[in-house]
DNA sequence: ACAAAGCTGACACGGGCCTGAACGCGCCGG
DNA sequence: CCGGCGCGTTCAGGCCCGTGTCAGCTTTGT
């Protein structure tokens, strides 16, 4: 897996790549936004380890660039602020988790793990259930061959109702793949996406459980 | 998946108790190392959720006895002890994650799902009993290949009843799998789920033994 | 036969869920 | 600079089914 750090302290920076590294990943260091943008430009990265204080502007502006763009690489952001506000700021500029400095740095190649397990789990980069392609790469679903244009929210729950089709999936599981955690959300969201969702890839393909929660059905075969 | 939680303060082990459940996990709550024992052997978990100050002994104790007769459930320990001794005293001890108290109830559930995962991905963790297959993972049930549709109540008698197939479980034990500790239940609820479960999945599947209890039959083969 | 225990159909209620609509916000084109 | 648009979020209204309760019946043990 590849890895791009972004992080101007030299003894965290320099802790953090051989950590990784040491971990079986290829590590790209940036000391700056500049530095990353041009890595970014020659190579692809599956997971960004994001520092938000930089000398040249914050790692929020370019995790704002890259989900504009379509990047769809996890993102971590390794931050000192420890307050709830940036936290939900960089959440919802679509950061995938949040550790803040300073970390147990067996705690990040866990999460770094985490999101290399993800990755590792599937092999095929479109995957089909019933009439629906779902293809994670590139964050494109298809209905009966048509491409289907979903927002970052809806793609967010079909995703992680995809993760294990069939199964019935908890709101709160659904609410946590949403928001990440440090966020709370106090209406029913999540039934909102879940209505959108089925205009767009038909009423049929979420089952509701009343009490338990929701399923994806992989049409029975 | 089977949660282990074992926690002394009964306000703290409730309210994780609802909320990991409210994830989707069957959750059972020890008060101390005596009943965890006790829990652990009948059943098997695939995460433990650990305080170490317990009245009768320190969780790390049942932790390193986990370990010695080779039980590789993932293990969280929740403590109000922050040192940095005790954490790394944990983890040395085989535990997969540390958390401090208070920690934050969406923290914990986002652990919870991260081990989850983990585990999702193993090969199919259904049980077959008789012409029933039990999908814990997923909350499914089958029979004869065929998905039933069960009520969040229904799942829970049924699943309490499978986690010792062929014993005789009391009715008092069943509603307490039912209801939150403290809840109250006036009438014969119990006699009523079972009533509705066995029109579901089969009449002779739950035997009533007079006086003691239900017994799901293993159809004895 | 009698009492205790369990079974079963019916029913009212509450809350989980659905859905349309409205509002604020950031982004883009004019 | 401004108006439109897409998206995220919240809210209220209404539907519907799961849930709990009860009454009457059947079964079991003595």
């Amino acid at each position: 897996m590849r890895v791009l750090l972004v992080e101007n302290d030299k003894m965290i920076g320099s802790a953090v790549r051989d950590h990784v590294s040491s971990s079986g990943h290829a590590v790209d260091w940036a000391e700056d936004l500049r530095t990353a943008r041009d890595l970014q430009a020659v190579a692809s990265y599956e997971l960004v380890l994001l520092d938000l204080g930089l000398p040249d502007g914050s790692g929020l502006d370019l995790l704002r660039e890259m989900r504009r763009r379509g990047d769809a690489a996890a993102v971590l952001i390794l931050s000192a602020r420890d307050q709830i506000a940036s936290r939900i700021e960089g959440l919802n500029a679509g950061a995938d988790d949040y550790l803040t400095k300073p970390f147990d740095l067996a705690e990040l190649r866990a999460r770094v793990s985490a999101v290399s397990r993800r990755y590792l789990s599937q092999p095929s980069p479109e995957r089909r259930i019933g009439p629906l392609g779902i293809d994670s790469a590139n964050r494109k679903v298809t209905r009966d061959g048509e491409t289907l244009a979903l927002s970052a929210r809806e793609w967010a729950v079909l995703e992680r109702l995809a993760r294990s089709p069939g199964a019935i999936v908890a709101k709160s599981e659904i609410e946590d793949a949403l928001y990440a955690f440090g966020a709370e959300v106090e209406s029913n969201t999540v039934e909102v996406y879940v209505l959108r969702l089925r205009k767009k890839i038909g009423r049929e393909m979420i089952a509701t459980v009343r009490g338990m929660g929701y399923q994806l059905v992989g049409n029975g075969g």
